[in-house]
DNA sequence: AAATGGTACAACCGCATCTTC
DNA sequence: AGAAGATGCGGTTGTACCATT
């Protein structure tokens, strides 16, 4: 008697998420918040499994994902985290905010690993190829030898990791679980005195609802003949930004939120924090992030 | 211009872990 | 305590895009 599959496979869509589906999906989330992924899809009017629509959401539509290729400050706190951690990409992840498990996954895999061989060090282990190579052999001749403990792996690793060397006396006091995320609804707090308290826990269903609601509001204005951009997913490879949608896709709902009669109408924009607006660190451009999701 | 190969990234799969009853 | 369900995580795959031949 094995578990139950996740979500019942048939009559579900497989394979890449279509402007509609995610307009369902991030419409869902900014009414109702992220809960119970199971019975999402139903509820959102999906046909998708709820573990595919948690991905789509954490790795693609959250609001408070950053875009765009890592920055040399990124890309050398992954390779120290990696180094500390192995590939505990959601912990590495978690360091770098506004960046996904599987985004730093991805660019380990296609860039710093080669970047890293390229320097004559190894990937896994961090150190100089030559003795990782060496080690490799080793390995293979002592193979009934039982595998480190993870301690002692950490500490291998630990060994070629510059960052450990700068900070050797914090290793101990580096809590890798207390950087905290930024969630949707504390990017979507309306400037407007509120009621509740924004501080609280991130468990509720509702938590993003009151703070979308004009957002959605504004859904309403949405063009119903507009069409979405079939390749909003297309990056940019040549230059340092990514997109998700080019602002030109956008140039009918553009039109339609700067119309002079209904300026008023524009996104929620007036009732986000302005620490927002203006805070680059903060991993939100609330402008494009609009633009993007819609 | 077409074919081919390489690269990058979104999405899926299966297992692990956590939570609830 | 342990079974079942829900969620999270890491590895892998599929495919679109780009460069080269």
């Amino acid at each position: 008697m094995g578990r139950k599959p996740c979500c019942e496979k048939v009559g579900l869509k497989k394979g890449p998420w279509t402007a509609e589906e995610d307009k369902k999906l991030v419409t869902f989330i900014l009414t109702n918040g992220q809960c119970c992924w199971r019975t999402l899809p139903k509820l959102a009017g999906l046909l998708r499994c709820g573990k595919s629509c948690r991905l789509r959401w954490t790795n693609y539509l959250r609001p408070d994902l950053k875009r765009g290729l890592l920055s040399e400050d990124e890309e050398q706190m992954v390779i120290d985290l990696h180094a500390q951690l192995g590939n505990r990409w959601s912990k590495i992840a978690s360091h770098l905010p506004g960046r996904t498990d599987n985004e730093i996954k991805n660019h380990w895999n296609t860039h710093i690993k080669k970047k890293l061989r390229k320097m004559g060090i190894d990937p896994l282990t961090h150190k100089p190829l030559s003795t990782a190579e060496e080690q490799q052999e080793k390995k293979k001749q002592v193979s009934k030898e039982p595998e480190p403990k993870e301690e002692d792996k950490t500490m291998t690793r630990t060994l070629f990791d510059p960052m450990a060397m700068m900070n050797n006396d914090n290793i101990d006091g580096f809590s890798i679980d207390e950087v905290p995320l930024i969630e949707p609804y504390e990017i979507l707090v309306p400037a407007a005195p509120s009621t509740s308290s924004s501080s609280s826990s991130s468990s509720s269903c509702s938590s993003s609802a009151t703070n979308s609601s004009k957002f959605l509001e504004d859904l309403h204005y949405f063009p119903v003949d507009f069409e979405w951009p079939s390749d909003h997913t297309t990056t940019d490879t040549d230059s340092n930004n990514l997109r998700l949608w080019n602002i030109d896709d956008f140039s009918s709902w553009d039109l339609l939120i700067n119309n002079d009669d209904d300026s008023d109408r524009e996104p929620a924009l007036h009732s986000l924090p302005s620490p927002l607006i203006q805070n680059p660190t903060m991993g939100v451009d609330y402008d494009s992030w609009t633009y993007e999701l819609l």
